[in-house]
DNA sequence: CGCTATTTGTTCAGTGGTTGAATTATTTGA
DNA sequence: TCAAATAATTCAACCACTGAACAAATAGCG
């Protein structure tokens, strides 16, 4: 039988040079102190003599400066170090919520070089008229990304719902929006980035996704591959594996909101019975807290709810245990099918995790049969609040330089 | 932030031809007709020339072969199709199970050579002993694939437990198998396989994983994507993802059986309450059909089961509606995370499916949010008995297909 | 202070592999 | 029988990597 996966590309003439592009690129990228060419050649197995070619093509490009300072170590000619360009090419990020607009510029290195949040209820607000004020952020942060000397070579956008491959935002509970075609919204406005080979100008996506993606930028000791669950109004799960983002066949995974957790008990709006989200949606917290009457915007809900619990009132805490319980039976079973050693608690999460985090620990200890072999870490979010937009951005960047052909091919 | 995830490798000058083997051996294996060379340059976007040296090589090394009977079709000269060849490597499959020993032989084409398997209850006998037992079995498995002018070029062994990358059988709880060195016990008998680059000798996997792969091979029409799951006296489930299995960080994915369903149910074995096994594992089903006291073997108990389902007893029909919502839980979970469409049911139940697609189906289509937009398929595993057998081989043909330079390069 | 050892980075001829165009091969249809 | 059409091969040109030799720059040592 043939096998049933599409067959690869061809590989031309110049895709070996865009090719080793991208290994040098990303040698630079990974290591923790600026290599030099020598030490590139030694690591990535290539010799010195198509390093120093590529280098070159690299720092014609603009992707790459030499690190000016050099550390002295040894007799020999001394090394010139090799670091990612601070003015090269940047990502855009942006995000769309409930109650705030979003965008941020991350340079190569993943630096955040501009991050700006606009507060403003966007329920009432038409998504045609909210994708405008987005657009006026969006120019904003462009220009100060020019007055950086970055020039941003694409665009992502977190969106509280489900989203289809044209960028089609296909339901956005939250907010109100079904069907709102973003990309074709924008299209009257000035163009968000500069066209980049094989980077489009736009990407829309799962705001958990995005979410997710943007812990990889929170530190160096982030594995490769872990879960983000970003507790909001819905659940959403965010699953990296080995550095990128896994979607699902039709771009859609992710959905744990809706793991059945008690298969008889309370019924979820989606229809079923015991979904996650009946127990450990923002919703759910609150009411079991006794919040539920006071209305209040979500993230200050969830802020009076980590005072609460701080200070020991114990319906917050029990709130908060059962809701952890609750997720640490999803998390389980997620943990136990996909083998992952570390999970993330994001989003509206994160402020809570000191007291969710125990019952999640105490369930995935005593239901993954793996972590006797090797334990698996719980963890708050390192990124706070627009994390969806530092991870839009971040990703942007990945892929020029995962493919800096891209780029190299579009300077003048 | 430096990218979390290693660099890739260099590329040699030779990888590219490497590479180019692969695409157009992959273009012809993934036909549905004998490709000219004319049609693998349009389609792979190769020149003609390339394609006629890669070509030329691939049948040096014995791996495609011209089709005699050509097709005529329209004006020109005639075109002379390219077949993968029927006696170039093929690959070698083992399992070891409860109650069986299975080989068989799968040839770069996907099609079963060979296939045999040797009843016997394998739990009284030593690891070493069933070990050799294999060996015997896949020493004529070898001699019937050299009198078809096959050379096996690698061997996947399947085993109903947890694996480590070495090939050391962890634990096998249903054979009493603990920390097994499986290559070192075949260590003394004749080599199972040809040496081929790139192909270990020997692979050792889990059994679901396997059967999973196996599912690949059972027809044109088996989607790129999908969740297998097989109910021995665990439950197994096999995550393939476009064509190829996903092993999770440490190659221990698949847990479902210990996927909780109700969480405060019934104890299980593994020190946790309401675990799928607990509902819908072999076990738990024939008690509650009444089947328990039987102590038959496993197939030829569940084979009754299903005998009895099919003559209407109702205790049988209530276990199998009991487990089949279990299941459907613990499955709608899955697919909710992971986006996927189709869902394979294997190993012990695929004779029971008739009774427990129905509600496996209910429960899916009633939780899963996607479902409204596409449907999830639910059915019985194409492949019978020892599928894992058949997967086994498959993925080393799989691999030879991927990198057939390891092949070339080792032929005389 | 000058010499040598040492390491970095560049230059250059050599080679493997793809490209594109021209050429040969083989058939159908007028 | 010849022209048109399609398939496959041949061949010079070119591109990118390789390996070795070479130039550059420094520390250490007498």
């Amino acid at each position: 039988m043939p096998r049933s996966d599409a067959p690869p590309g061809p590989v031309r003439q110049g895709s070996l040079r865009e090719w080793n592009l991208a290994v040098v690129l990303g040698r630079i990228a990974a290591a923790d102190r600026p290599p030099s060419r020598a030490e590139l050649a030694a690591r990535t197995g290539l010799t010195r003599a198509t390093v120093s070619a590529v280098v070159e093509d690299l720092l014609a490009g603009g992707l790459v400066r030499e690190a000016e300072p050099t550390p002295r170590t040894g007799a020999g000619r001394p090394s010139r170090g090799l670091v990612l360009a601070a003015d090269g090419p940047a990502g855009l990020g942006l995000e769309v919520n409930v109650d705030y607009l979003a965008a941020c510029v991350v340079d190569l290195a993943g630096r955040v070089r501009h991050h700006s949040v606009l507060r403003a209820d966007l329920r009432p607000v038409s998504p045609a008229e909210a994708v405008a004020r987005l657009a006026d952020l969006a120019a904003h942060a462009r220009a100060e990304a020019a007055r950086e000397g970055l020039t941003l070579a694409g665009a992502a956008l977190a969106v509280p719902g489900l989203v289809d491959d044209a960028g089609l935002v296909r339901l956005a509970p939250n907010l109100g929006w079904r069907d709102v075609p973003v990309p074709a919204l924008l299209a009257g406005h000035p163009p968000l980035t500069a066209h980049v080979d094989g980077v489009p100008p736009l990407v829309v996506d799962n705001e958990a996704n995005l979410a997710a993606l943007g812990e990889l930028h929170a530190g160096p000791a982030v594995p490769a591959s872990f879960l983000h669950v970003s507790g909001e109004v819905g659940i959403g799960a965010g699953i990296v594996l080995d550095g990128s983002l896994f979607r699902g066949a039709r771009g859609w995974s992710g959905e744990i909101g809706h793991v059945p957790v008690r298969p008889d008990g309370r019924p979820c709006r989606c229809g079923a019975r015991g979904c996650l989200e009946t127990y450990a949606g923002q919703e759910a917290i609150l009411a079991a807290a006794g919040l539920a009457g006071a209305d209040l915007p979500a993230d200050t809900a969830t802020t009076r709810l980590a005072e609460l619990a701080g200070a020991g009132d114990p319906a917050a805490l029990h709130a908060l245990a059962d809701a952890g319980t609750a997720l640490g039976v999803a998390v389980a079973g997620v943990v136990n099918l996909l083998d992952l050693d570390t999970v993330v608690l994001g989003g509206g999460y994160a402020p809570l995790a000191p007291w969710l985090r125990p019952p999640v620990l105490a369930e995935v200890s005593r239901r993954v049969l793996t972590a006797a072999w090797s334990p698996v870490t719980v963890r708050p979010a390192a990124l706070g609040g627009a994390a969806a937009a530092v991870g839009g951005a971040g990703s942007v960047v990945r892929r020029i330089l995962a493919r800096p052909a891209g780029w190299l091919t579009r300077q003048p």
